[in-house]
DNA sequence: GGCGTTGTTGCATACGAATGCAAATGGTTT
DNA sequence: AAACCATTTGCATTCGTATGCAACAACGCC
């Protein structure tokens, strides 16, 4: 059935060496002759010869492959970030498994599959891990790392941005400005991320003498926000300000109040968003928002990854990145913000 | 160094059984008998035993992998097809293997690693292949898909939304509708959805008489377009039409004309995009555009893969999936439209 | 009870490359 | 020429699982 492949065999044949001496051709540090090699090299081009990362694999117990799970790809903030760790990881001659997981039960299969996979390291990108998983993880020694989400299990690495300050600087700027009525769209309630800034963006209202005249709850999607806006903007006095716990639901919010409430931003409505993914740029929004260190936090996640995979032993670390405020023109100003 | 993972042999001491025995508990349609089954998981269970899809692909051959390469993921329109795949392939119990190529010598390498994974099957999202990958590719009777990419090579199938009917309709509708001084922004020059597009949108124009008043080449990407925008609006008469070959840039223009040339859309100018992405949906925006059959895509393309693999023959084959006009506010209309 | 039939099981081998060890090679020194 | 060393090479084994084949058991049938 299966058209055999090119083997080291028969380029060792060809070549008139050993099966040894073509691995030895093709791996680094190896002891080969530089005669011999050209001799090898020459007869694996003319079979077209390519090894068998598999074979490799078994025999070296390395894949060299690093799983990804995902919860969704719609939001381009993940999108982004599924880009910078797949180049970095390439860079790093790792090959990147992809899996999509959505609910629990699917998550499980996910989870299987992965381990059976030999991956040596495990991202998570905004995708939960069940304790019984991250135990498994743990006893094979396979590092995880997860960005944006926190869990509390031992030996479960984490990357996140710093979303309780960001929250933070959000409810202190909109009370600075002048704003009295401050309303918050939440993201989905068992997403750390999106507690963390509600409840930095609360403290900082508390801590000013203010509080949160209003919340709904979004999915970080544009339809449930734009729900969440005519929720918040059913009855008079209207919210003079909303932070939305992503840019995705801030413009669904800024496109709201404009075609279906007829307010202006910032003039009535003061709007900020969270994550500065391309969009908040775009003339027609110029959202204020908080920027999240996208590239470091992958980045940092695969040093992590790497670093654990090297040394052999798991290890649960908690890296959390700072956040840069992008001010822009969906907010009053009523004062200099550094 | 690596931590000995537990292997089936270790369960079949456990079990009492031998090794073949356990082999046959995980794999269907094995010859094993309900009570020893029963037990050999028992056993498994407690030393928590996964069998190792490595040796697993080793010995059968086939790594049930399918290598995806895509050039970007910062356009929706592409993330939105890599998870459709990537849960599609889930389905059929194969595992995907994401690759990110840029420039020529990137997309070298990243072939050779993709040939020694021992991918069984190539999914190219918006991704150039080289003429002589292509032929080893078919030499190894490796099938290929790509999609929205037009290529020549014997042996390689592609599948595309139907891009010349699409811009056909835009040159077409926006006569119809009217429209004098009609202005195209082109997508990356070697990209063969923006030729296709082109190609029917002024067959479309001088079918009725007309052509295209001014062109600017985009990158499909804000800023280019941006500058495409100015160029094309650099002097009087202003165009009164523009047809950017996608939504990301259509928005740009959008954005471009009210926010820096004072200009109003519709009533000024008429805009028409290309993929329905999120985006073109938004109040801001109302962008009539055309929908490309994301999911079809996809899913046909994972069809024509696994088919050939099964067969074990490739076949370069071309898909065309018709693609659907979504009117919206963006452009005038003057007549219904089907 | 002997025989054929069906269903289980274990043995042995294979997949393709990496690597420890010993043998062989080649070059240099005495 | 012998002895020595450094380098290169081949042999044999290994990784963990699947599977053809033969042995075997259980069972019903004549």
């Amino acid at each position: 059935m299966k058209k055999r492949s090119v083997t080291s065999l028969e380029v060792a044949a060809l070549a008139g060496v050993s099966q040894s001496a073509v691995s030895r051709c093709f791996s680094p540090n190896a002891s080969i002759a530089p005669k011999t090699r050209e001799r090898v090299l020459a007869a694996a081009k003319q079979l077209g010869y390519r090894p068998n990362s598999i074979a490799r694999s078994l025999i070296t117990r390395s894949s060299r492959t690093i799983a990804v799970v995902m919860s969704q790809l719609d939001n381009p903030f993940y999108a982004q970030m599924l880009d910078v760790a797949s180049r970095r990881l390439q860079q790093h001659g790792y090959h990147l498994l992809l899996f999509m997981s959505g609910d629990e039960q699917e998550s499980a299969s996910v989870m299987g599959e992965i381990l059976q996979s030999q991956a040596e390291g495990i991202l998570m990108l905004a995708a939960m891990l069940s304790s019984s998983f991250a135990q498994e993880c743990v006893a094979r020694s396979i590092p995880v790392v997860m960005i944006n989400r926190t869990v509390t299990f031992e030996g479960v690495s984490q990357v996140a941005s710093d979303n309780y300050q960001g929250g933070y600087w959000v409810g202190e700027f909109l009370v600075e400005s002048g704003c009295e009525r401050i309303a918050f769209i939440s993201g989905l309630p068992e997403s750390s991320t999106s507690t963390e800034r509600h409840r930095g963006f609360l403290d900082a209202l508390a801590f000013h003498g203010h509080c949160c005249c209003k919340e709904a709850r979004g999915d970080y999607d544009f339809a449930t926000a734009q729900a969440a806006t005519r929720e918040l903007f059913n009855a008079k006095p209207y919210p003079d300000a909303v932070f939305a716990a992503n840019d995705h639901m801030a413009v669904a919010v800024m496109d709201t109040l404009r075609s279906e409430m007829g307010l202006r931003v910032p003039e009535d409505v003061s709007v900020v968003g969270f994550d500065n993914t391309p969009v908040a740029a775009w003339p027609s929004y110029q959202l204020t928002t908080l920027q999240q260190p996208i590239e470091s936090m992958v980045v940092e996640a695969i040093a992590l990854l790497l670093a654990q995979i090297d040394s052999g032993n798991v290890s649960g670390e908690y890296k959390v990145l700072p956040i840069v405020p992008i001010l822009r023109a969906s907010t009053r100003c009523s004062k200099t913000v550094i």
